[in-house]
DNA sequence: TTGCTCCTCACGTCACGTGAGGTGGC
DNA sequence: TTGCTCCTCACGTCACGTGAGGTGGC
């Protein structure tokens, strides 16, 4: 692992390979058992230029270097980060050395306000579909005032 | 508001006119304006068959009926429902009346579990994104074992 | 005439899903 | 020969964003 400067820092990946750990080479099925992701989406990841697997022919063969990456973008992907984002973290310096995210202490705060506003917008909708369910709850088939559910809902 | 059965209950709309509210027609443009929508998306919205519109012309004019209803769809968006299901849940019986959110307990609850699920894998991502910059902000230009955040990241 | 608001295509975005149609080696 | 895995297009999905090019009334 190799830090730049002082505003960006490379973060290992955390993967504990569990099948085949030891295995150079492995097909694609292989990656996609193993990583728990679609043939689709390791082919769509190396179409945006995230991925460059060796080729037997036509045929796709990954060796440690893909699985590293592959671990960093799906590491990117559970911090929320876009795949252009991911790009950018993992080849920030040319792909010299893709063993880690650079994530810089700014953009890592701007994601942590970026998450905490969708975790408030979630955090509302589940108390009103609470309230909502308490009221369809309470005024199964009401005959007098049907419009507390929505008084309920503010 | 009508209740149809006890497996699904009609959820008034909550909007709140604070502009024009006595008007009984308007433009797109107020529309937009009053509700903080885009022109495109009203139009995508009536693409979709949520809004309908009258017509001058080639103009559309928007009456008390299509801004109950446009709140009934911001309103379910928030809820996090896509646009097919707050479709479902507007014109279940024909659209005989638009004046509520048909939504069942069962329904519900399938989206309060929908919620939760984001949630925690944003609570998740948080964690680890402090977790990060707690890293990034202690061992800035570390010499010796930089793999440290990368352990802090487990 | 200039500005403003309105209109209709229609392609772009994001991260893939989903067939269609065809290979290659056991 | 059948099966399995691999391949490459290429259109579909979701909820719009973003111009392009053109109207209409003040």
């Amino acid at each position: 692992v190799v830090w730049i400067d002082d505003t960006a820092a490379p973060l290992a990946f955390c993967h504990k390979p569990e099948a085949a750990p030891n295995q150079a080479e492995s097909t694609i099925g292989e990656l996609s058992r193993e990583f728990g992701v679609t043939l689709r989406a390791l082919r769509f990841y190396e179409n945006k230029g995230l991925l460059a697997p060796r080729r037997a022919g036509n045929a796709r063969l990954y060796g440690r270097r893909d699985r590293s990456r592959l671990s960093l973008i799906l590491m990117g992907k559970k911090l929320g980060f876009t795949l252009a984002e991911i790009s950018a973290m993992i080849s920030a310096d040319g792909a010299a050395h893709a063993d880690g995210l650079r994530l810089s202490r700014e953009k890592c705060l701007e994601q942590i306000h970026l998450l905490e506003k969708q975790q408030f917008e979630i955090r509302d909708a589940l108390a009103e579909l609470w309230r909502i369910h308490a009221g369809l709850s309470a005024g199964l088939v009401p005959h007098e005032r049907p419009d507390s559910v929505a008084d309920a809902a503010r």
